[in-house]
DNA sequence: GCCGTTTTCGGCCCGACTGTTTTCAGTCG
């Protein structure tokens, strides 16, 4: 059973337990044990020392896990959901309903899940059980409505275009001194369920005022002095909370909002080791009710002792376990001097070799690599080995006519659903360049799809392996593949993985990043771009990467283009120590 | 249920907003 699935077990149980009205620390302790869950890089039964190792969970915990681990199954959940209808927890799903009011629900009106709920509103009797009112009963009307029709969490790319706008905006307003965006958009989580904004005024009524104007403004959710949310139907419909505070609180309160809301209960865990109290507003000491304003996010941690932590840390995975010594610089947009993975109207991509060396170097990079489809790939134009060949001479004219960039000739090539290459070595030792990727035949067993994979490695031309889970967010679940096995053959070949950019893969993910890194194997971030446009998506892979506490030595397109070639060459004739 | 620079008990982040009340409970982040 996979980590995932325990971890639903687990919040089940969280949830059922709160719908029953369990102190509601024991119930936050099994949710935080869930997400430890959930973000561990290790599969359960791999921990040497069971679950415990896990941080959040305690003996009570580990003994749940290693029930479900051996039969599961979870006696306590059976016999919860014999004592509550199991159509309950969804329930809290709803905006605005949480356990209290679902319990009320059950217990006055006899509501066991979503169909009676809609039922008990429709007759009107929602709004006459004591403590309720129309106002309330309107509101539960319209959270199921908002739950049926939007999906639960955004694409962080699609967050962000509607983020960029308001901030523009904000930044326009003359009351506003200074705006950012926090939350998991901040730290680039890859998909968000809404966005946070932090404003320093001295005038919230009138920069609030101008927000509510806006002519996207579907619904005024929150209207108050420090806050306002609303609904925004633009590129996506989401929900936007703004955080209006005085310039000398601005940096605490960005700070708190960026979260995670494990990280800031560790910070908080911190401040009071030094007798103070923290809150968004900002650190006091409440001997002396002496505050301390900061400039920086930078001043606030060294007021902690703390290292500055970079957003993208801020998860409480092991973040305050190091020095400042330790914890990895992040690579930055900076690094980055090449993209190794784009496609041309040779495939399926929108533009010539010359446009897309053009916007590359107008970005400031070193090099890039085309890397069209091979043959097999008829739906995207894939390309014959003769096509290479005339592809490669149209790249040599770029090469010559350009300077102080440099075109690599590669393919991304179809590894076959029976395992073989779409190419010979003959044709693949031509290229400077190589990526082998699954595109077909997904429905396949995972010995099957992982042996497929393990044989492209294996290939002394193969160089890299695009986009290895093949998942799309919010639209296709990965393949059936066993990583581990991928990330061992990939450290014995010297075979580099990706992190591609594209926002609908980010693939590898952060957590995978990690281990990866652990385990010494090389990264590129590339961003598939099909179009020059497309180019502008790397920032959501260099993204993912700073959350999988990746450095500039780790990745591969930050490296000059000789190291890269040497990399490459060492790889061909197995050397690599 | 978890945890420990307040260490095996007694806390566990804390403030904003709404809708119901008429001083507060529930939800959210």
């Amino acid at each position: 059973m996979d980590n995932k699935r325990v971890a639903n077990m687990v919040h089940e149980l969280a949830d059922m337990m709160e719908l029953q009205g369990e102190n509601s620390f024991k119930v936050g302790a099994y949710r935080k044990a869930a997400r430890a869950i959930e973000n561990s890089r290790v599969a359960l039964h791999e921990l040497e020392k069971g679950p415990i190792e896990l941080n959040g969970v305690g003996k009570g915990t580990a003994a749940v896990i290693q029930e479900i681990l051996d039969t599961g199954q979870l006696q306590m959940l059976q016999e919860l959901k014999a004592e509550l209808p199991p159509e309950l927890p969804p329930l809290l799903k709803i905006p605005g309903l949480g356990p209290k009011t679902v319990h009320t629900l059950y217990q006055s009106l006899g509501v066991t899940g979503l169909n009676e709920l809609e039922t008990v509103i429709e007759e009107g009797k929602v709004k006459q059980l004591p403590g309720f009112g129309p106002k309330k009963e309107k509101n539960i009307a319209e959270g199921i409505r908002k739950m049926k029709e939007r999906p639960e969490r955004y694409l962080l790319v699609d967050a962000y275009k509607v983020a960029e706008i308001i901030q523009a905006r904000l930044r326009e307003c003359p009351h506003v001194l200074r705006v950012e965006l926090g939350g998991s958009l901040r730290r680039m989580k890859e998909t968000v369920k809404d966005i946070d904004v932090v404003v320093a005024t001295e005038h919230p009524k009138e920069v609030a005022s101008v927000l509510k104007k806006m002519p996207e403004v579907a619904d005024v959710i929150n209207d108050g002095d420090r806050k306002v949310s609303l609904q925004v139907e633009m590129e996506i419909p989401i929900q936007v909370d703004v955080r209006f505070v005085l310039p000398h609180q601005f940096i605490t309160t960005l700070h708190h909002f960026t979260g995670s809301k494990e990280h800031n209960v560790r910070v908080r865990r911190r401040a009071k080791t030094f007798g103070w109290k923290v809150s968004e507003y900002g650190i006091f000491d409440p001997e002396t009710e002496e505050e301390h304003p900061f400039e920086t996010e930078k001043d606030l941690y060294d007021r902690l002792d703390l290292p500055f932590i970079a957003p993208e840390m801020r998860e409480d995975q092991g973040e305050f376990d190091r020095d400042e010594k330790d914890l990895p610089k992040l690579l930055t947009n900076e690094d980055y001097q090449g993209d190794l993975h784009m496609h041309t109207r040779w495939s399926d991509g929108t533009a010539s070799v010359k446009e897309m060396a053009l916007t590359a170097q107008k970005r400031g990079y070193r090099y890039i690599a085309i890397t069209d489809h091979s043959q097999s790939l008829k739906v995207a134009g894939g390309l014959t080995a003769e096509d290479l060949k005339k592809q490669r001479e149209e790249i040599n004219a770029v090469n010559e006519e350009l300077s102080g960039i440099t075109v690599l000739a590669g393919v991304e090539m179809d590894i076959l659903p029976n395992g073989q290459l779409d190419f010979p070595d003959e044709v693949l030792k031509e290229l400077d360049w190589v990526i082998a990727s699954v595109h077909t035949a997904f429905q396949q067993d995972e010995d099957t799809i992982t042996k497929r994979m393990l044989q492209a490695m294996e290939n002394p031309y193969v160089h890299m392996i695009a986009h290895p889970t093949g998942r799309l967010l919010n639209r296709r679940e990965p393949y059936r593949v066993d990583m581990d096995r991928v990330f061992q053959c990939a450290k014995e070949t010297g075979t580099i993985l990706e992190c591609n950019s594209n926002p609908y893969r980010l693939d590898l993910n952060d957590a995978y990043l990690r281990r990866a890194k652990e385990e010494g194997i090389t990264i590129a971030i590339n961003t598939d771009a099909h179009s020059p446009q497309g180019m502008e998506l790397i920032r959501y892979g260099i993204g993912t990467a700073r959350r999988g506490w990746l450095e500039a030595k780790d990745v591969l397109n930050t490296w000059p283009l000789e190291k890269v070639l040497s990399r490459l060459q060492a790889k061909k004739e197995g050397t690599l120590s």
